[in-house]
DNA sequence: GTCTATAGCTAGATAGAC
DNA sequence: GTCTATCTAGCTATAGAC
């Protein structure tokens, strides 16, 4: 049999992750997954339908992988926002893809474990909304800034979070 | 005289503030500056020498926008961070640039005004410039998640924000 | 499944007429 | 200051040979 497979579907979403993570999405194009991948562009077709399909793909993949990460890690404030900050500084590029609005589908399952968490140290429903919203745009914030550079003054920029959950949870102080 | 100006520096760079805000900055092209100015794509290269001049102009206005939104915004929490939210909710294409990295020049300038409060408030540099690090996180990554329709749980998500700066901030309440 | 060839589009930028 | 014409370059996507 001829045409020996010389890339695979795996091997191509990772190329575009790390493309996506390199370049941002506006890098992540079937030409440059192709030299990466040691193919040429229209051999993508052959895995994919088109552009679109192969975007869409990486936002499912993003959500199944944070998901997978915050259930692994220890249940705690510090923990869960821990493995939410570390995912978003070892994959940049799926990370990018969270919070770009698009279809509600599964993205509420991914935050699943903050809330629960929350829900049961404040044993309030909506209070745990709330201060679930306030850890998530800090935490969100924090990586984006982190990333660009934009602590400019000096000190560690780091020392920010344990303070800042300190603050927006004090109730889970000494629990974790 | 022939050759009539139809369009002007201020009014590409507006048009293109307008641009980056609704296509983001892969969006902002001399074509597309030119088509909504009037006028044909060359002609632009008579008020910026390149592209790259027209980024780097558009960067610089972005910092001097929020400089002085914060300057003559109410010197509280509450007034600086309503201020700091209304301009990213107003001026998307601005401060999208706010926080791309860069060069290190004015940033520092124009987030002053919270340093300098922070430091009244705590009556400490260090303990000031971590808050401010907390809060900057908090706004920027609020400002984010409600612009692209992340919180998808329903309720009142800007209600998270009066609440945030309240546990950040304790210290302010009743001051403000 | 890979390839070459190609079509169609958009972009940045320059040259030179008016 | 605006225009047309032109160049280079990169992208999406399709057709058809192997």
């Amino acid at each position: 049999m001829p045409a020996v497979a010389k890339t695979s579907r795996q091997d191509i979403l990772r190329t575009a992750e790390d493309l996506l993570g390199q370049r941002g999405e506006e890098g992540v194009t079937f030409l440059q997954i192709a030299k990466r991948c040691g193919v040429k562009g229209p051999s993508l077709y052959k895995h994919f339908p088109d552009r679109e399909a192969l975007i869409h793909e990486l936002e499912v993949r993003a959500f199944a992988q944070l998901g997978n990460q915050l259930s692994a890690a220890p249940q705690s404030v510090i923990g869960l926002a821990s493995a939410f900050l570390s995912f978003a500084s070892l994959n940049p590029g799926p990370y990018s893809l969270l919070f770009k609005s698009g279809d509600p589908s599964l993205p509420t399952e991914a935050i699943r474990p903050v809330l629960v968490l929350l829900e049961n140290i404040l044993g309030n429903r909506e209070e745990a909304l709330t201060r679930a919203r306030v850890i998530a745009s800090f935490l969100h914030g924090y990586a984006l800034m982190e990333r660009s550079g934009a602590f400019r003054l000096g000190g560690d920029p780091a020392a920010c979070v344990a303070v800042g959950l300190k603050l927006i949870v004090p109730e889970a102080s000494g629990t974790n």
